[in-house]
DNA sequence: GTCCGGGATTTTTTT
DNA sequence: AATCCCGGAC
């Protein structure tokens, strides 16, 4: 029995546009209707009412709300993401907005294409000209239009998080930190909160030059070196992009405008995981809250000021999760107080799971202090028992996950598809990945070494980079002995040495390598022979060649394909396979971006997270390609990657003291209740069976690691349910026995 | 002695 | 992926 509203097919979703505003009936209805012909039918053909039917009161409310800013507080499951589709939907159907006056946010580039997909299909072909993606996708846009006006290259390196940890390496190693006391991880860390804070360095250098101690004085010099660095590669970091964007709204007032008068309707998702950066950045761009005339100055005559934009964000406190990367549920909390006339709804009715999966979750997340009260309810009914199961080991846990899958599948007919495997770091999905592989088992892992991140792949990347952007001086040492060419770290640092002392860039340093203090010959000479290399790519790319092309030059020309080839590593096959992709995926591009740049294409593979996209992925574990298709395949991902998903049966994995919740988080109350978060994420994206399993002992790169359990209930005490009997084992004690008996040894 | 290359070791979560 | 250590080439 398939318990609560099952999310409506899309043609049953697209009822709608018959109930419109008279505003619409006047002009853009006839477009709007005859969209795509997809309009008001159900399958036997009759009207089916309109775009508010199988909404609930509440939903109804949040959809049709006009006017002030809007906040919807919902929890898990109450289809926040669906009535922000619809209000979009309604938006357009009723007339009150055109697609071009609307910019919505989501969290992921997968979930704006989603969102997108559904709109379209609601109000039909129309909808393609809002703006629908993520804070960093809708900045770069920004950032580009507005490039000669900022005065930067249009076409900007983007660094993702392991190119802005390399410049910091080189950074940090430049202004001589030890790497113990300092390290660039951790610098880099602190670089981005300051970032996400919007303190430029200018201003943090202040600061701590009049009250900091020496740690500060020292950060000060590092960011400052460090922006200094990205500002001479014409590069921009995750954070820069969202800063940037901000600092030119603030600094052009004609900027701030032109996107003010364009954004009319600007929706957030997802608002809980918002940083102090975006949050700015999106009361610039809707241009409030208007700020009450102070110290009795009326200014009113001065100019007709722009209404401010409707504001739509929805958000659950409950699941933010991104609080390491600057994510502050103060957005949410304070909302109203930010926005005087704003209106709330609340959704707290779960059309998701079964009243045991919410009442586990509730359990889970009443532990935390300092929070709203919210109670999850369903209508339907208490469904499967949850099922908990302490493993020997890690492989024990797997054979456990592995054969009550196949369980499920023989006897209740549950699609590979509909099952989902979580854990909280991306090393532990190995164990699961092995027995699956020994039974059969199709599945993909999302997340983890994505594809654009694999190794060859950024090499690859990192040649076109600097191609097209000589600056990109992160980009030009990745590849300067990639493949070895006989150029070291020696001759590497003086070559920057050299770029130091007379000023120039690393590229122009390179050219005339001969000059470094203290080089060797033969360093010299391999040196010629790359930027030999270089110029020769760069008159292909400016003989116009095509970007497959240009790919296939590089890797041959370089002798990156050679030494792939050649190689004894089996792993190295694979590389040469996947980067036989990268030259589809850019054929692909071209084919359908045809007057798109390099910078274009470089832009959206920087972007990029759109797994289901990637070509790589789906280890078919020598299951037949027919059965895959009918049957989907088992998901394997993180915690975080399973945020606004959701799955028939999930199988929470790992949920020992030191793994989940992780050995980092356990020195703070602050950090535990994040880690509960994300147990109660995990917990609610479960429709109908929920797992929950552990090991007793888990290795750890090679060694035995025995998790400590501290309370002996563990780190939460579940209030739920647990099936006693069942699974292919009988199950342990869980979670009541103590499980692990000694403190972890470290390693 | 200098420098490069390969191996071992160790990884929270991610736009 | 980044670092450190050691063997081999010059």
């Amino acid at each position: 029995m398939s318990s609560g509203r099952q999310r409506l097919p899309l043609n049953q979703e697209a009822q709608l546009i018959e109930e419109r505003t008279p505003k619409a009936a006047a002009r853009g209805s006839q477009d709007l209707a005859a969209g795509d012909g997809r309009i008001t039918t159900d399958e036997d053909g009759s009207p089916t009412g309109h775009l508010l039917d199988g909404l609930n009161p509440q939903q109804r409310e949040a959809v049709l709300h006009r006017g002030s800013p809007l906040l919807i507080v919902a929890g898990a499951g109450s289809g926040k993401t669906r009535v922000l589709t619809h209000r979009i939907a309604h938006l357009l159907a009723s007339g009150d907005a055109h697609p071009g006056q609307i910019l919505a946010i989501t969290f992921t580039n997968k979930a704006a294409a989603e969102m997108r997909e559904r709109v379209a299909a609601l109000v039909g072909p129309r909808a393609g000209r809002m703006w629908v993606s993520t804070f960093h996708s809708a900045c770069v846009r920004i950032l580009r239009y507005e490039a000669s006006t900022i005065g930067i290259r249009s076409g900007f390196s983007i660094y993702d998080a392991t190119d802005s940890r390399r410049l910091m390496t080189l950074v940090c190693r430049e202004l001589d930190l030890d790497p113990k006391r300092h390290p660039p991880r951790a610098m880099a860390a602190k670089v981005s909160n300051l970032k996400n804070e919007l303190i430029d360095p200018d201003t943090f250098a202040t600061t701590a030059a009049r009250s900091g101690t020496e740690a500060e004085g020292l950060l000060a010099q590092v960011y400052a070196d460090y922006q200094a660095r990205l500002a001479a590669a014409q590069a921009f970091d995750f954070d820069d992009l969202i800063m940037t964007t901000v600092n030119v709204l603030q600094v052009f007032p004609q900027v701030a405008a032109k996107y003010r008068q364009r954004f009319r309707r600007i929706l957030v998702d997802e608002y809980q995981d918002t940083n102090h950066a975006q949050y700015v950045l999106i009361r610039e761009l809707v241009g409030g809250p208007a700020a009450e005339p102070a110290d009795g100055r009326a200014d009113a005559a001065a100019e007709p000021e722009l209404p401010m934009a409707e504001l739509t964000v929805v958000g659950d406190a409950d699941q933010s999760i991104y609080a390491f990367r600057g994510a502050t549920i103060r957005n949410i909390v304070q909302f109203e107080a930010d926005y005087p006339h704003a209106h709330t709804v609340a959704l707290e009715q779960n059309y998701r799971s079964t009243q045991r999966i919410l009442t586990a979750a509730n359990a889970i997340i009443s532990h935390n202090p300092d929070r709203v009260p919210k109670n999850l309810w369903t209508g339907s009914g208490d469904g499967a028992k949850i099922v908990g199961y302490t493993a020997d080991s890690e492989h024990d846990e797997a054979s456990f996950v592995v054969n009550e899958i196949a369980d499920l599948h023989a006897r209740h007919d549950v699609r590979h598809g509909d099952v989902a495997v979580f854990y909280r770091t991306n090393a532990q999905s190995r164990a699961i990945e092995d027995v699956l592989v020994r039974a059969g088992v199709a599945y993909r892992v999302v997340g983890g070494t994505r594809f654009y991140e694999r190794r060859e792949i950024k090499d690859a990347l990192a040649y076109l980079r600097v191609l097209d952007n000589p600056d990109d001086t992160v980009s030009l040492r990745r590849i300067l002995n990639m493949p070895k060419r006989g150029i070291g770290d020696r001759a590497e640092a003086c070559v920057a040495a050299l770029a130091q002392r007379d000023g120039i860039s690393f590229a122009a340093a390179l050219e005339r390598a001969g000059d470094a203090p203290g080089i060797g010959a033969r360093a010299v000479n391999a040196i010629g022979a790359f930027t030999a290399l270089l110029a020769e790519l760069r008159s292909l790319l400016a003989d116009g060649v095509g970007l497959g092309q240009l790919i296939v030059a590089i890797l041959d020309c370089s002798g990156y394909a050679a030494m792939l080839r050649d190689s004894r590593d089996p792993q190295d096959e694979t590389r040469l396979e996947n980067l036989e992709e990268l030259i589809a995926v850019a054929g692909e591009f071209e084919t359908q971006t045809p007057d798109g740049t390099l910078s274009d294409f470089l832009t959206d593979v920087s972007l990029v997270a759109d797994a289901d996209d990637l070509p790589d992925e789906a280890v078919a574990a020598g299951q037949a390609e027919l059965e895959r298709t009918e049957d989907g395949v088992v998901t394997l991902m993180t915690l975080h990657t399973a945020k606004g998903l959701e799955f028939d049966v999930v199988f929470m994995t790992g949920m020992e003291e030191g793994v989940f919740p992780h050995q980092r988080s356990l020195g703070s109350q602050k950090d535990l209740a994040e880690e509960r978060r994300l147990a109660y994420v995990g917990v609610t994206r479960a429709r109908q069976r929920l797992y929950l399993s552990r090991a007793v002992t888990r290795s750890v790169f090679g060694s035995q690691c025995r998790p400590r359990s501290s309370t002996g209930a563990g780190w939460w005490t579940p209030g739920w349910p647990i099936r006693t009997t069942g699974g292919h084992r009988p199950p342990r004690r869980w979670p009541a026995g103590p499980g692990c008996a000694r403190p972890a040894t470290g390693r």
